[in-house]
DNA sequence: GTCATAGTTTTCGTATACGATTTCGTACTC
DNA sequence: GAGTACGAAATCGTATACGAAAACTATGAC
């Protein structure tokens, strides 16, 4: 379920190509926030010219990975906390919806991966393993919204999340006292779709879980 | 509030320029769904060359606008009434939360504002002009919003209004009946606001509102 | 009359080239 | 020593050109 880095076949266009390529490159953390884009020195890197590479870059900063400034540059995005908090919220809303969207749709066989997801997070609480802890977690709802009936919600949860992998190894990170909370809070949505609970109760309780992250974002901040 | 054509100043780029161009032609309905959009036959009416018009494409295709297929071209997008119900639900969900949002922070002053704008609409509705009406709808949003503290959200709103507009001449349309109700709800949310009452009373009004034209479209078709 | 096939035309995809703009470094002035 | 002005380098923005893929059309076989 982890991204692969994708040296795809040929049959994708060479803009395509710079697309993912760039953006595996700013998930991964190779290009950190505030890193400039070059595109000349991108196109060499990869091995082809300005254009499709000007395309890719567009298209990321569409997506707000990328900060664009005319006859200056790129550059990745955002470390800004406004801008954190703006993202977390927008995903707090989202994934509740696509959380509820999804809950009715939800087999148990389902349910029983996403818990299987959970115990390997809490294992790896005890291992103390951050960063396959944030994989596993956004694997947990990745399950969730398998069967999301709406392509647009879940594009905008993908959006959200790509926006917080690009500030991995900024100021906004792994918060110890939240990710027991995390895993608690995972098993309570578990049982709230297992249990058909209304839609509204499960919307309320997946926007909670990330709105509490954020909660304590906040708390160490003031 | 309505959109002026734009033959912006210079200082824009041709990419920049071309995007407005093409933009306001679909949402203004000269670019219908399913019209097909030659690159070098924009280049050739803007009066410039294909680089800037293909990125222009590739970004309302990224907002959706536009389709585009490899090594075949681009068509403008989506008369596809799943799209449509796609569209509605999400739009639904971003305008309940940018209404909760904003709603504490909107002063009398913007009320009344609001209040006149509805009226307007319930003009239109005596002397029949659907196209204002629609135009007005936004409006009595848009003044809603002016305050929403989440650009972000705020964006996702937008793009969801644009998606709608590209869509105006196609089989999804004004439904009268609708639309006295629209106006009652309308009124019926500023006092919600306007009686202070809480974030998930006014969230579900807002979102209940638009939710409630997409079931008269579903009537519609069942 | 229908289907398959080959050739033509259209249109996209990308490389290269050059002009425009910004940025950075240096020298000069106060 | 600080600030400004000028020039050089870096980088973006767009035009043009050509190769590649797909769509269209016409021709022929069954």
């Amino acid at each position: 379920m982890t991204e692969t880095a994708v040296e795809s076949a040929a049959t994708e266009s060479k803009s395509q190509q710079a697309y993912a390529a760039v953006k595996a490159r700013i998930i991964e953390g190779t290009y950190t926030p505030g890193y400039r884009l070059v595109l000349a020195k991108i196109a060499e890197d990869l091995g082809f010219s300005v254009v499709p590479v000007r395309e890719a870059i567009r298209r990321l900063e569409a997506e707000g990975l990328v900060k664009f400034e005319r006859n200056v540059g790129a550059t990745v995005a955002g470390i800004d906390p406004t801008e954190y908090l703006y993202t977390m919220q927008t995903l707090s809303i989202v994934e509740g919806a696509a959380t509820a969207l999804s809950a009715p749709l939800i087999d148990p066989a389902t349910i029983a991966r996403a818990r299987a997801v959970n115990q390997e997070m809490r294992e790896c609480l005890e291992h103390f393993d951050p960063v396959r802890f944030t994989a596993l977690n956004q694997d947990f709802h990745s399950v969730l919204f398998e069967h999301c009936p709406n392509p647009h919600i879940l594009d905008l949860v993908h959006r959200g999340w790509n926006r917080l992998a690009s500030l991995r190894s900024s100021t906004f990170r792994f918060v110890p006292g939240r990710a027991q909370e995390s895993v608690r809070e995972h098993e309570a949505l578990l049982q709230l779709i297992e249990s058909a609970a209304d839609a509204d109760t499960i919307e309320k309780a997946a926007r909670q879980h990330r709105a509490a992250t954020l909660d304590a974002y906040l708390a160490t901040t003031n």
